[in-house]
DNA sequence: CACGATTCAGTTGTGCACAACTCAATCGCG
DNA sequence: CGCGATTGAGTTGTGCACAACTGAATCGTG
């Protein structure tokens, strides 16, 4: 047993049930108030994420949106085509590849970028959080999340320890 | 205004995109990895939260549920009535108050906590993550969404500063 | 070149989250 | 008591997340 048993299984569960719904909550919370903010752009917050990396690179293949928002084509697919089809971005089949289809900012989609130019600002008014607590959270969440994914299946069977 | 101006708007949204995205991600890996430690019990994440209540609790009308986990009716009932039909938790409505409806842990319920007590020492070790670390993780995130909960959704609106 | 393996986007099916709604039970005030 | 307002669970519809799959394009190796 390399698992120090400095708590008891019981403990473990409370603790369990509290660090599982503050994170879930958390996130859940975030996504109420952008969701909120977001309104008057007509989008969604995991559109806005999309619409985020997207303003940052002007256009990518649906692949690299994935591999940067950690998101799968099941996920992406419907996604994207609502926001081709609210107008903000142009979907094509790449010419060198034809199995790739490349994801680009209209002009609506760059116009949309001015208006969300506010939105962090608003909310970080609203939370009342300073830049550096929300970067330091950040650097915690990223850490998590890298680990988190990195974790090999086999780890989490009842079997293995 | 209230707000200091030390970054531009520009800057804001390249740190709301960080943000955004280690919060969102870190739950969705969280969510993973249980979604695989959880399989064995054959549990969602979120079912293995109401769980969570419900072993500490034995019963709890489907409000009590949805105070301790934010969460209404429109996600609960149909999650509860796949939990009833697993075999884990009875729903009947209450003789005082027949608007209400008590879920309480079956015996199956009950043997499934037993093999529920593993699951979070496995990921905690899975994880290397300290009980300190989590526990304070913890605390920052749920300030955060009780920060975030409690914004007036006016304080959103473009207009206000 | 040929052909099996891989890669990429998209589809299907399940479950969660939430808004907006229905409907019955209860409450509260005149 | 009577009746409008509120409360509680449930339903419906939309969108996201993800597993499992399809099908076409590309790659790699013989």
């Amino acid at each position: 047993m390399e698992t120090p048993d400095t708590l008891p299984d019981e403990e473990f569960l409370r603790l369990d049930r509290q660090i599982c719904f503050s994170l879930h909550a958390a996130a859940r919370a975030f996504n109420g108030v952008y969701r909120e903010a977001l309104k008057e752009l007509g989008l969604t917050y995991p559109q806005y994420l999309v619409m985020l990396v997207l303003w940052e690179h002007g256009e990518l293949p649906v692949k690299g949106i994935g591999e940067r928002l950690r998101l799968d084509s099941g996920t992406l697919s419907p996604l994207l085509k609502r926001l081709e089809a609210a107008g903000y971005v142009e979907r094509r089949r790449s010419a060198e590849d034809e199995r790739s289809v490349t994801a680009r900012v209209t002009d609506a989609g760059a116009e949309l970028r001015t208006a969300a130019l506010g939105v962090p600002r608003r909310i970080a008014a609203a939370t009342g959080l300073d830049v550096a607590d929300i970067a330091d959270l950040r650097e915690r969440l990223g850490a998590l999340a890298a680990r988190l994914d990195g974790i090999d299946p086999g780890e989490l069977r009842p079997a293995c320890g």
